[in-house]
RNA sequence: GCUCGCGUAGCUCAGCUGGAUAGAGUGUCGCCCUCCGAAGGCGAAGGUCACAGGUUCGAAUCCUGUCGCGAGCGCCA
């Protein structure tokens, strides 16, 4: 049950009838015509624009068009009254049955309210985290993880076939630094002096595999040339890696349906391909970049290169494709994976980067728009800084890595479903502040806590409802308390396509904890007004009927939470 | 220099793809706990939505320009 939509519904026919009886001109377009909550609860449960929307092309005053479709409106049951207001909103109020048929709709249907079919089993790729193949995963990289988690379950949420992907990295020189900084602790663990020169990784974490590699192969790679053995400890390193990057992942709750190695694009001809198509449509040449204004690089030099054409497609310069040397620069593996999932038949596709690389984004837009044309839209979705503190204040420190704070070390500290709260308490494209204190405080300024314990609360509520032997029957809304709640139960369908829509799982975070709120607010209500409470000490009639409001409550919490991949607590310790 | 993002209450941030008197938490101030649902509750103050124009019935939201902060800018991925 979606009731805005279905008052919605209800408007657009008295809309179609009205021009069919003349009291509207025909045909007119009425998309525009939204339902919305007021801003300010004193106009009502919900308003429409329709008059305002119409009044244009129909030539007649909003006001005018508002009173006669207000007349008709107040003959809907559900609806108790509707009032012009404004400069021609019309506010609608809502019978008290209408909610508790909401409210029992909800129940009836726990695993699907809220659930839209708004995607229309389009196919979407979500492409996130795929952070190098070259140590473990830190806190930036557990942002992306958990936005771009959320963004899929989102997806599936509002009814689209989501593919969750992560592209390995594994083609590129960094894979080669690995392979080196591993043959340093494979001679290590062999008794020689490791020397991890500039430029290597020296991180532990490299300690046992350099170990699992010398218990493989035994001394035989000692002293050798890199010809040699570089290519099997590269595959060697890239695969403990690819382990510990799965386990971190997991530690997050994170599972990925598909892992994509860029390596595999290498001598199989699809990058070839992938140039080739672009190539066809005139968009590859050989040509001579401009310097960048203003910032001139030490050593520049006119260089004549394999240009890529994007500026035909939104781009603000050609981008080169092909080092002088006549290998690939990075972007032409990506343009061939990117052809890839066209190929492979998505109908839209996202990217999750970090922030770094917001200079890549038209670029990588305008290849999805030559190789596709212009059919699959590409949404980049860039992830801004983590600040991680303590206390308020700022917090470094790493145990096994470099000198950065691992995604381990903060899921071990917190837990993955703080973790996964609070990294989406922000916008994607705000930077985030993290107190690794802070979160774990029981207060009403800490979002996860205060969603948390509501669904505590209720759950508490149930048990001892249960106790009582009381289930939960007809609901009754009377108190104004209680449909300021059930109003907000009411948008969450609503909230989830606006969200959906918008790439945008952040909303979610948002509105659990309003919704959170109102249920506290009720909650605490009954300290001075008794018959608020759920549970009425010896009436079992009116218990009954008080508990399928909470219940409700917790139903879209649990939802809200699932989504977000947060586990809803029985109850708080 | 160019590109992208951001700029909203003292602080941290929401703000429904253009709606009404711009919201929440925190902080500040006032009131409320012997017990019955205070890991708090109720209320108040607090704003030139960076600035200036434009578009229209209507702008924090869209367009142009300016300022400030951040990121990026040809053989690093």
């Amino acid at each position: 049950m979606n009731l805005f939509g279905e008052i919605r519904d209800n408007i657009l026919n008295e809309l179609a009838a009205m021009m069919r009886e003349g009291a509207l001109p025909a045909g007119l377009a009425l998309e525009n015509v939204a339902v919305e909550p007021p801003r300010d609860p004193a106009h009502g449960d919900m308003a429409t624009n329709a008059a305002m929307v119409l009044a244009r092309p129909a030539g007649m005053k909003p006001r005018d068009i508002a009173a006669a479709l207000a007349v008709r409106l107040e003959r809907n049951p559900r609806i108790d009254s509707a009032e012009v207001a404004g400069p021609g909103f019309l506010n609608l109020r809502l019978a008290p049955e209408t909610w508790g048929a909401l409210i029992e709709a909800i129940l009836a249907a726990p695993a699907t309210y809220g659930r839209s079919q708004m995607g229309q089993g389009q196919r979407v790729n979500v492409e996130y985290v795929s952070a190098n193949p070259t140590g473990p995963l830190h806190v930036g990289h557990s942002r992306g993880a958990v936005f771009g988690d959320a963004l899929a379950a989102l997806l599936e949420y509002s009814g689209h076939d989501v593919t969750r992907e992560y592209y390995i990295n594994d083609g590129g020189a960094q894979v080669d630094v690995l392979a080196r900084s591993v043959y340093e602790r494979y001679r290590e663990a062999l008794g020689e002096a490791a020397e991890i020169g500039e430029g290597l990784y020296p991180g532990d974490y490299l300690v046992p595999v350099g170990r699992a590699l010398a218990e493989k192969v035994g001394a035989r790679w000692l002293g050798e040339p890199e010809e040699v053995w570089l290519a099997e400890v590269r595959e060697f390193a890239i695969d403990a890696m690819m382990r510990l990057i799965r386990e971190d992942l997991a530690l997050l709750g994170v599972e990925m349906d598909n892992f994509f190695s860029e390596r595999s694009l290498y001598d199989s001809g699809r990058i070839e391909a992938a140039i080739e198509a672009l190539s066809a449509q005139g968009l590859i040449y050989q040509g001579v970049l401009e310097p960048p204004k203003g910032k001139m690089p030490e050593e520049w030099e006119p260089r004549e290169q394999t240009l890529f054409r994007s500026t035909a497609h939104g781009d603000d310069v050609d981008r080169p494709i092909m080092k002088s040397d006549g290998s690939w620069t990075y972007f032409a593996p990506d343009i061939a994976y990117h052809f890839d999932k066209i190929s492979r038949g998505f109908d839209q596709l996202i990217d999750v980067f970090g922030a770094d690389h917001g200079g890549y984004v038209k670029r990588m837009k305008a290849a999805v728009s030559a190789l596709s044309g212009g059919k699959v839209p590409l949404d980049i979705k860039l992830i801004q800084l983590v600040r991680l503190f303590r206390d308020g204040e700022p917090f470094k420190m790493s145990k096994r890595a470099g000198n950065f704070v691992t995604l381990r070390d903060v899921v071990e500290r917190v837990g993955a479903d703080v973790t996964r709260f609070v990294m989406l308490t922000r916008k994607n494209d705000a930077p985030l502040d993290f107190d690794l204190a802070r979160v774990l405080e029981q207060s009403r300024d800490n979002p996860v806590f205060y969603v948390q314990y509501a669904h505590a609360r209720v759950k508490s509520v149930m048990r001892r409802a249960e106790a009582a032997g009381i289930t939960p029957g007809a609901p009754l809304i009377e108190d104004a308390a209680e449909v300021t709640l059930a109003r907000k139960l009411a948008e969450w369908p609503r909230l989830v396509e606006i969200a959906a829509r918008g790439h945008e799982p952040h909303r979610v975070a948002f509105y659990l904890y309003e919704l959170a709120s109102d249920f506290h607010a009720l909650y605490n209500r009954g300290n001075d007004r008794p018959r608020l409470r759920f549970v009425q000490e010896g009436d079992a009639a009116a218990t009954s009927a008080k508990i399928a409001l909470p219940l409700a409550v917790s139903i879209v919490i649990s939802a809200g939470l699932g989504i977000l991949g947060v586990t809803p607590v029985e109850e708080m310790r």
